[in-house]
DNA sequence: TACCCAGATGCAATCGAGTTGCATATAGAC
DNA sequence: GTCTATATGCAACTCGATTGCATCTGGGTA
């Protein structure tokens, strides 16, 4: 989804069976500006000037990640935070992120920086979910 | 370690130069008999018979983290887990680790599989400190 | 177009992991 | 044994996240 406009969005929301609400429009369209994934502070900052309440924050995006519309990425310092599901190619490969240890500050990777695709051949079994990359970034 | 006798502990809190205290031979006594890491709540609950309190369980287990005795590990759950450090030397280059998010089993993953250098040469003041892969081991 | 109600929202209270401040206790150096 | 920097216990606190409940509304229906 690269296109955020408002009917592109109603018409996803009505695909998966949610109501349209303004809310979770203007939710999707940040996170669809957005180049990295939002914690839910960040998201709802965006949306105060709407009048959105926090806890509609807060259960629009579970209630969007239940289902597939964002993806709930946990980095490593206890928040949680969301994207697009389809911000990288679904199929669902293994989608890496760089957290900065300092200020928090989220981007992803380019999957062709870290693939686990020989690491997995090796370990038959094993399904990545999830990776993630801490350290210093630019700015700190 | 995996001698657990309290004086085999008692020497290695010295050499980090930390108090042995029965509270943190105690601590490093649960996690070195424990197969998995744990949890400050798991941790606190094998201690509390000594009377340990648990913000004196927080601080010790945080403590020692920054000893490099522990390893701090996030499964996904929003709960910090601890484990011993043991079997990795610290300062060198990151190493990147498999969590089972499930079990909560932690290995350590080859880094022929997964380099960062082509990444922070591209991100030049990028600084790598951890490489996580979260996903479900062979056994779960 | 008006009506209706399941689902969405706002607000406040609550939960729980984790942290902090401060007075007291103690490990271990002397 | 004495002394002091460090560790501990207790209580209050922070903050991300959740829950209960009354009210509102999107959107299907008549």
């Amino acid at each position: 989804m690269n296109d955020s406009s408002p009917a592109v969005i109603k018409t996803l929301l009505k695909q998966v069976g949610m109501r349209a609400t303004p809310a979770r429009i203007a939710t999707l369209a940040v996170l669809s500006q957005s180049s990295k994934p939002l914690s839910h502070a960040e998201v709802s900052a965006e949306l105060k000037n709407l009048g959105v309440n926090k806890t509609t924050v807060y259960r629009n995006l579970n209630d969007l990640v239940g289902a597939n519309l964002l993806r709930r990425a946990e980095l490593g310092d206890h928040i949680w935070r969301f994207e697009l599901a389809n911000h990288h190619d679904e199929a669902s490969s293994p989608h890496p992120h760089f957290l900065c240890i300092d200020c928090g500050d989220v981007f992803c990777i380019d999957e062709k920086y870290l693939q686990t695709k020989d690491f997995q051949l090796e370990n038959k079994n094993v399904t990545v979910k999830e990776i993630l990359v801490r350290g210093h970034c630019n700015d700190c």
